[in-house]
DNA sequence: ATTACAATCTAACGATTCTTGGATTGTTTG
DNA sequence: CAAACAATCCAAGAATCGTTAGATTGTAAT
């Protein structure tokens, strides 16, 4: 027997997409994943839950299809089923952020620079990146900046950066960039370098945000 | 005492405009604000619902700040805080379509005709309405249609469709467009177009989809 | 003042959801 | 085959949500 096709059915699959963002920890995930395919066991570690917790918002996550899976040997290998996804989760962020003040007023403590780029600064700094006028570095974790990352980044992930201050050209203006505006490894990584006499500072995009402003992501 | 402010902070308040878009009646809503403002009494009748019901959600919609009122004697009307509210709507519907198949084969059944627009038709189509090669009609009630509508839209709601005939050009192309994908209006006055020898066809854009495909909406 | 009516509020029930703990599945390695 | 380990499944209690009914607020008209 066929079901029944009323209207709200219609509305009744949008929300499921609805509930899969609805939790703060799916987000998390979801932005995680925004950063290129992990297992259930990074995805935890990184969100810093239990692996059976992440295991069941991940489980929400795929019956709303956000997320696909990928075994490989005992690892299942989560990632977001397609870009699209990675954009919705930057414009709810965006939405968000445009209406709720409490989140405003959250960001503003705890960021030490809340330079949100606008698409001219865009453009202008992958110009000067191209150029050499300036060094985009990349702190994210290794994996995740093969899995794609800006135009003329290097990779410097925050964990390696004392160690490897020698890679940078002294004199040039460094620009960090992370997982975007919720994520403050860029941060430390501009309370670092500053600390030892660059000139850092940080921009809020991460890969979603830039290729949500309309611009290319290399890998 | 100042609150701390934890990471996770920030994904919960993300989170509450996730869980104002987690029920289908509350996207059903929004949808309908899409349209332009609207009471709570219009509301509760266009969707169907409890005014009271009515009047529950949208309290969880404004506590999200993603409506706003306004008040007119014994009348409250809601409007969408802003364009971006329409917009992420949108944007959620679009991505359910795209990956829950069974949201895809409800509305292949339900709809006439699902001529989605790619956005050189939506140019092309623009074209031909300005020409005055095609009728476009809006067949939404008459506020909807003085809220905003399509350029060079005529308003003719469904409802005096029948009473109003006269008013269309015997031969041409005619048409019809209403609140968006989930909304059947379209699809009735293209049939009785038809059943009356027009040479009649629908679209699935509405304000918000024509919009967000970055063209123009007249007032 | 009294009445009418739009809209909200309060209380309460059942249905979900979140989270944790323990048990289980599936795969690789020795 | 047994051990190790990634990941899922299952069960249960606490918390939250959706819905309905009845009571209440606020404004306009008589």
């Amino acid at each position: 027997m066929k079901p029944t096709i009323t209207k709200s059915y219609l509305y009744e699959h949008v929300a499921r997409i609805g509930k899969a963002i609805s939790s703060p920890k799916r987000l998390e995930l979801i932005e995680l994943l925004a950063q290129g395919e992990k297992t259930v066991e990074t995805l935890a570690e990184q969100a810093r839950i239990d692996m059976r917790l992440a295991s069941a918002h991940l489980r929400a996550l795929r019956e709303a299809r956000l997320v696909e899976t990928r075994r490989e040997g005992k690892f299942i290998h989560y990632r977001l089923s397609g870009p699209d996804v990675a954009q919705l989760w930057v414009n709810v962020r965006e939405v968000a952020e445009e209406h709720l003040v409490e989140l405003r007023v959250a960001l503003d403590q705890m960021a030490a620079s809340p330079d949100s780029l606008s698409s001219e600064s865009r453009q202008s700094l992958l110009t000067k990146a191209r150029s050499g006028d300036i060094v985009v570095i990349d702190v994210r974790p290794e994996a995740e900046y093969t899995a794609g990352h800006l135009p003329f980044a290097r990779s410097l992930p925050l964990a390696e950066l004392e160690k490897r201050l020698a890679d940078l050209p002294a004199g040039k203006e460094i620009v960090a960039y992370c997982r975007g505006p919720f994520c403050l490894m860029s941060d430390e990584a501009v309370k670092l370098l500053r600390q030892r006499g660059y000139n850092a500072h940080k921009i809020t995009d991460g890969v979603s945000e830039w290729r949500a402003g309309g611009l290319p992501i290399e890998n």
